[in-house]
Formats: C-alpha cells, sequence, structure tokens
DNA sequence: CCCATGAACGCAACCGGTTGCAACCGCGAT
DNA sequence: ATCGCGGTTGCAACCGGTTGCGTTCATGGG
C-alpha cells in the first residue's frame, strides 16, 4: 500500500502538499492538485485511517449502543433493522462509519472506553433499551450522543423521536371516525412516557369526536402478550360492550385478538382493533392488524444527520417523525 | 486524556515500560508490572486506539457488510439481528469491534476501500445478499472474510452454514414418522445449494421411511409469499391426496398455508406443513408453524470466532450448525 | 526600480503508541 | 578480579498522516 510520501515522490512535491492537495485545502494550485489526484487515482491510493485519525484526533466513527441480546426479547423486530439501516447510510452519506457495541446493563466503563480511546466519537442510543444510568453516565462523560425514543421532559441533549400523540390521536379517531362508540386503550407500562403521549392523543381524538373518556376503558400492560391478553380480559369484565381498542404495541394487540376470539367476539366486526409499530407479524396476523407505523430508515437517518451535526457544530435538536397509519382488515 | 507518556513521567520509567508493561510483555518485571498498572487504572488511562492501531498495522475490527436496505426486502427479519448479535459478542470476546457497512450491488471498491485504509481487518458476509462477483473481488483482493451460507461446491475461504440436509431430513422425517404418507416439498429456486440440500435431506427421510418419492410431489418457488401459494396450488392439482408438505421458508409456508384453508383443506388434520426459518411469525400463524430453526446468536458467534481464527492463523474453517425442528401445532 | 503582498509550496514538529537494539544491573563461574 | 549471562529498562526510530511557519517567486503599486 502507497504512502502520501510514495505519491510525494511521485509527483515530485513534498508531503505536505500532497496532503493538501488530497484535502482540497485551497493552499494548493488548481494544476498542481488535478495532477496530485490523478496519480493518487492510478494507483489507487487508500489513505492509512489510522494516521488521518491520530493527528486529527477523531475517529470518523459513531458506535450505535446496544444491549446484549436476550433470548426473550426476540421482539427486536424488524423496526431494529431498517433504523440500523437507516442509520447506516446517513452516517456514510456524512463519511462516518458505524461502529456496533454491546453492552451490559451494569456497565459504566463504556462510555471512556469507546470515547477516551479515540475509537468512536458519539454514540446513538435506544431509549428502550437503556436505563436513566446509562443516559447520566453519558452527560457526564460530555459525550456527544443523540437518542432514540421519548425523553424525560427536561433534557438538553439531541434526539428523534415518534410523534406518539399523534399515533395515539390517529389510531383512536381512525375508529371513532368508522363508528365505534366506546373504544378502549390498552397501554404499555403507565409511566413510560410514549404510552402516556399516546394516551394523550387518544383522549384527544375521543374529545374532538364529542365522546366521554371512561377509566373503565383503559387499562395497561407492559408489553409482553400475556399481558396484552390479561389487560384485553379486564377490560372485557369492565366494559363487556366496548366495540374498539387501541393497544400500544402489535404483540400485545395479537394477544389482544386472540383473547376476543377466545370470547367469541369477532374482529373487526364486534370490536376493532388497531395495534402501534407495524412489526413483520402484523400483516400476517389474523385478521391482519391494523396499526401505526413508524419510518424506521427515515429515523434512523435523522439520527446520523443529527448527531453528526452536533459533532460539527455542537447543534442540539429535538425532532419527531410522523406515525403513520396503516389500514387493514382489524379496524 | 493522559499518554502513556504522561503514565511514564507518573512512574518515574520510560514510555517503552509503560507499554509493555500495559501489554503484558515477558520482559517488565512483575513489581514494575503492578506498579504500572495501578497508577493506569487510577487515572483511568485509555489507551489511543488510533496511535496503536497505527503502529501495529491492524484495526482490530470487522466489518459485517450488508446491501442497502430495500423496503421489499423487510423478509430480513429477526435471524438477522440474532446473527448480528452474535457476531458482536463473539468479536468483542476477542478484542474485535463490529463495523456495519453498506455497499451497492455495483460497488466493487469497497473492499479497498476498508482494507486499504486500515478501517477493518476482514470481512463478514452473508450469502443471501452478495453476488458471485463480490466474492470474487474479495478473494482477488486477497481479503481476510468468512461467509454465511451455502457456498460453490469447491472453495477455499472460511464459511459458516446452517445444516440444510439435516434440516431437509429432520422437517420431512417429522411428518412422516407421524404418520403421513405422501408428502411434498416445496422449495425455493431450485439453484440455491441450501435448496438443493434441502432436497436432499428430504429424500433421505423418505428413503429411510421407505418411501417412495414421486416427481409429482416436488415444486419450486422463489421465496416469496405468492410463489409459495402458486407451488401448493400445482401441487394440490397434480396429487390432490397429499397429507404433508415440507416447505423451504416461512413465508411461503404461511401462504402454503392459506392456499390449503382456500380449498377446505384442514392444518395440520387433512396436510401438515413444516416450514423453515422460525421467523418471528411462525409461532403466531394460524396454526401455529412447525418449523426448522436455526440458532443465530451460535451461527454469528462461530461466524466471529473462526474470522478472528483465520485473521490471527490464516486457518479456513467450513463449519455447520444443526438445524433443529421446533414442533408447534401445523406438524 | 524597489519593496510590499500574496499565492504556492517545503520543512519539520507533532499526534501517541510499538519495538529493535544498546545499556545496565547483580550474579555465579572461571 | 574478570567474564558471561539472564533479567530489566531506556533510547530513538518508526508508523503515516496534518499543520504552523518560513521560503520562494511573480506581480502590482509607489
Amino acid at each position: 500500500m502507497k504512502t502520501i510520501a510514495d505519491l510525494a515522490r511521485l509527483a515530485g512535491v513534498s508531503k505536505s502538499t500532497v496532503s493538501r492537495a488530497l484535502n482540497d485545502s485551497p493552499l494548493i494550485g488548481g494544476e498542481t492538485r488535478r495532477r496530485i489526484r490523478a496519480i493518487a487515482r492510478e494507483h489507487r491510493f487508500q489513505m492509512n485511517e489510522a494516521a488521518r485519525r491520530l493527528s486529527l484526533k477523531q475517529s470518523q466513527i459513531v458506535a450505535l449502543v446496544t444491549y446484549a441480546y436476550q433470548p426473550d426479547w426476540a421482539v427486536a423486530d424488524a423496526f431494529s433493522l431498517e433504523i440500523m439501516s437507516g442509520v447506516s447510510t446517513g452516517l456514510h452519506a456524512n463519511g462516518y462509519d458505524l461502529l456496533l457495541i454491546q453492552i451490559t446493563p451494569k456497565d459504566t466503563e463504556w462510555v471512556g472506553r469507546y470515547l477516551g480511546s479515540g475509537r468512536a466519537d458519539g454514540f446513538i442510543v435506544m431509549a428502550a433499551s437503556c436505563t436513566q444510568q446509562h443516559i447520566s453516565t453519558l452527560v457526564e462523560a460530555n459525550a456527544p450522543f443523540i437518542i432514540w425514543g421519548s425523553m424525560p421532559a427536561s433534557h438538553d441533549y439531541c434526539s428523534v423521536d415518534g410523534d406518539s400523540f399523534a399515533g395515539g390521536r390517529t389510531a383512536a379517531a381512525h375508529m371513532l371516525r368508522s363508528g365505534r362508540r366506546r373504544v378502549a386503550f390498552i397501554g404499555g407500562p403507565a409511566r413510560a412516557r410514549e404510552v402516556q403521549e399516546r394516551y394523550r392523543g387518544y383522549l384527544a381524538a375521543l374529545r374532538e369526536a364529542g365522546t366521554q373518556a371512561e377509566d373503565a376503558l383503559v387499562e395497561y400492560g407492559d408489553y409482553s402478550p400475556a399481558s396484552g391478553a390479561a389487560a384485553m380480559r379486564a377490560l372485557l369484565e369492565r366494559a363487556g360492550d366496548l366495540d374498539g381498542v387501541f393497544v400500544s404495541s402489535d404483540l400485545m394487540a395479537i394477544a389482544a385478538i386472540e383473547e376476543l376470539h377466545a370470547q367469541g367476539r369477532r374482529v373487526p366486526e364486534d370490536v376493532a382493533v388497531v395495534g402501534y409499530d407495524d412489526v413483520s407479524l402484523a400483516a400476517h396476523s389474523d385478521p391482519p392488524l391494523t396499526t401505526i407505523r413508524q419510518n424506521g430508515p427515515l429515523a434512523g437517518r435523522l439520527l446520523a444527520e443529527n448527531l453528526v451535526q452536533n459533532l460539527r457544530t455542537g447543534a442540539v435538536t429535538n425532532v419527531t417523525i410522523p406515525a403513520d397509519l396503516v389500514v387493514r382488515k382489524s379496524a
């Protein structure tokens, strides 16, 4: 592999000139630059990144932080893939590489390990798989990072989030518009911010439709299918005449549908169901699930772009992406 | 951030001694080593990786090669995630980092871009998303790499693959054992090696059960649900009394089941169905799909470990991992 | 005609590690 | 007392880029 010193010799100039020519420095004359670049191309020159990074004191790498895989976690569906893909393209477009790192819940050294050693310039973390602890670690280390998902009310770091309020509103409005009178709400953990937002959206839709909100129509779970079925059961007991339900996750929604079937209700004839996430099996469930989907690739791209911007300018941005309704058969 | 020069000053020794102590060089006395490491720990020392890589001429990074995300490709299910996770843990355990790179079909420069610049030491590629072209590029560049999936008969590079033969055999045997007499075969593309292997396994199971193989019972598709349904339709026309079918992919299997239902057959009462892959929706299909699953995390770990071994010793290994039957309701 | 000015480029230090080789130590053997 | 030797440690070069500053040369203005 050739070095810029080799190119310099070939071109009859100095290392500095080659370096500058390759980096589009205005200090170099047009003719010289062209000649040097031609030689570089001709020899398939590839700059040694390690050396460059050493000099520049930056790696042009951002790390996507994930937890170690938990078999029971297989829920990590296609959306993660989509987001990763988006992050990757967004990063590459800006000259950055994507590092995938796995951490354990109790590990608090990882920030230093990657930032201090210069293996990464910044981080992308997922709110879903990330404790408050981890976030504090990041801010204390003064690490550049961006987070996907809902964040505490007061925060001073970058983020990209789905529009949970709009998602909840759209879902509920869809059912109300098609004539449903008593639509219930099944959430994830009540303290999860995105769940609260979806609930607020649900409420807004009810209000706009002139419908009364009822406490008897809301129930919470923990995103597990079992909890979805349990919540459905509870609702049915308290309000047997409900004719629609907005569920905060597809997996819970599918479990809820099974529960409905078990109790002899037809979906969507008797009760409409709309889920959230549009996981891959949503399209193949019985009946195919109407649900709210977020644009994964877009989310990824925004995560990448905003982090890079933060890296370059220090700007901290908070953007939210739309949540779209995909209508199938269940509502 | 401190450098080894700083540590050297603090410890009253030279840079070289610090470097050696930190790298467990046998040249350093036990006492000195301990003292230096203590100081390093105390100051939360993190070695500058860029500098280290420049000296060592290796990055301790391997790149996982993926294609840019294609929306119509959403099939890239949980298995990819599992495999990635496995690769990640396997790599970290060996002191390597995982880089995620995306390439386009016509890009032929990527090998040089990453290898020549020292951004990665080796590659992991997926047979499924990888043309013969890409492989040639890799071998010509003399790049260290390992591939997941079936490879051409003659090859001299590392690989990890699922045991398709055993998978096909197990699937067919399961149905035969439970009394099915005429079990059919629906494959993916006939020229795909893994499909051929699964077919051979299917044949072996028939032979072992003393059953006659029939050409009328085999049909091929292209992994798309539509092709699965079409294949099922064709089989039903030719051999209306079949009572079992082994399908080369879950998505096709689910489509086949829908076709069976459409024609008034019950699953599994009238005809048993076994799929392949155990995608996330297999557990939730109607009826829940009996299928063949491969251990993604294991595959990933093996990919990582064997590539690292190749990097260190040059050994080229070809390993295959088991394909396990997961029995649900469809067979 | 001379000097200030700026464009284009070279010199050499620096980034922070690694490593071959020389230097030094105390020791038992000759 | 001298020599040889194994065990430790330091010196300095090297990895391949980047960049502040000085140098060279042509040009335009006084």
